[in-house]
DNA sequence: GTATGTGCAAAGGCTTTGCACACGT
DNA sequence: ACGTGTGCAAAGCCTTTGCACATAC
């Protein structure tokens, strides 16, 4: 069961990455090295990722590329830059089958943890006829304890 | 009707001033010009305000006694920072009431407004007993097209 | 008179930009 | 070969900090 849920896991992360790729390519972009070193570990990564810390992880890589990379694929929407509060900007892969998930950041320890709510969802996309706006996109994020703190 | 909306607001807001420096004087803090400065322009502002802003508009009053303010307001939970995207942390004052809003940045033209609605707050409210953690703050930030840009 | 409040300037971090060189096509 | 991709270093912002002077108490 968990070998098939990693496998699972595998060939999602895997379909992003070509997913991501093949944008790039019809975008008319040439390969690089270090921007598919910046997508593979994107592709590895299920939630907010900052973009120092990817620098940080990928040696050999420039902190300008990490940027310029992150700054191509948002707007190829292909990820998604999400507002945690903290000092530096983080980004997430966007699920090209249109999942996708809120956060939670943990007062105690820092960890953010990623979930969905179908009533939360309704209650947004309910909201445009209500206010009289168009979303074109949410971002929802909570500040608590984490169930590993909170069992402290 | 509209000079009586007025006159409410400013007794709100009124409020809200006293109401800080009475937090502040407690709290053992001293008056001082640029705080009380920085207290009354947040007092004039129903939503959200950055930190350059403010700077800017208050003149004689330095950018660390802004931020040195701004510190302290939201310590004493008398102002919340709102993570809207842009390069500045925003700040807006807390309601001693309770209400809060949550916020639309418009794609189109960056302005920043304002709105409540009931049942998203209690979509927010039933997650933590199925999440299971506990739940401090919450923040929604939707993206979109404001009425007044919609219109164009 | 003493401790806090404040402004200025410098320092710190994150992010962007300029430029020369490496690499993909 | 040509144009894009990349790393390095410098520059730009926002924010924080150090320090000397002003002000509240």
């Amino acid at each position: 069961m968990d070998s098939n849920a990693t496998e699972e896991k595998d060939r999602l992360t895997g379909t992003w990455a070509e997913f991501a790729l093949g944008r790039l390519d019809t975008a008319g972009y040439r390969r690089g090295g270090s921007r598919s070193q910046v997508i593979d570990y994107l592709a590895t990564r299920d939630c907010a990722v900052t973009a120092p810390e990817i620098d940080e992880r990928l040696e050999g890589v420039g902190r300008a590329s990490v940027y310029r990379t992150l700054e191509q694929l948002e707007e190829l929407e292909l990820v998604q830059k999400v507002d945690l509060g903290g000092d530096s900007a983080a980004f997430e892969k966007v699920d090209p089958a249109g999942h996708h998930h809120h956060h939670l950041v943990c007062t105690r320890c820092g960890r953010v943890l990623p979930f969905e709510d179908e009533a939360l969802e309704e209650a947004i996309h309910e909201l445009p006829a209500k206010e009289g706006f168009t979303i074109e996109g949410h971002e929802v994020t909570l500040r608590g304890t984490c169930r590993r703190c909170g069992a402290d």
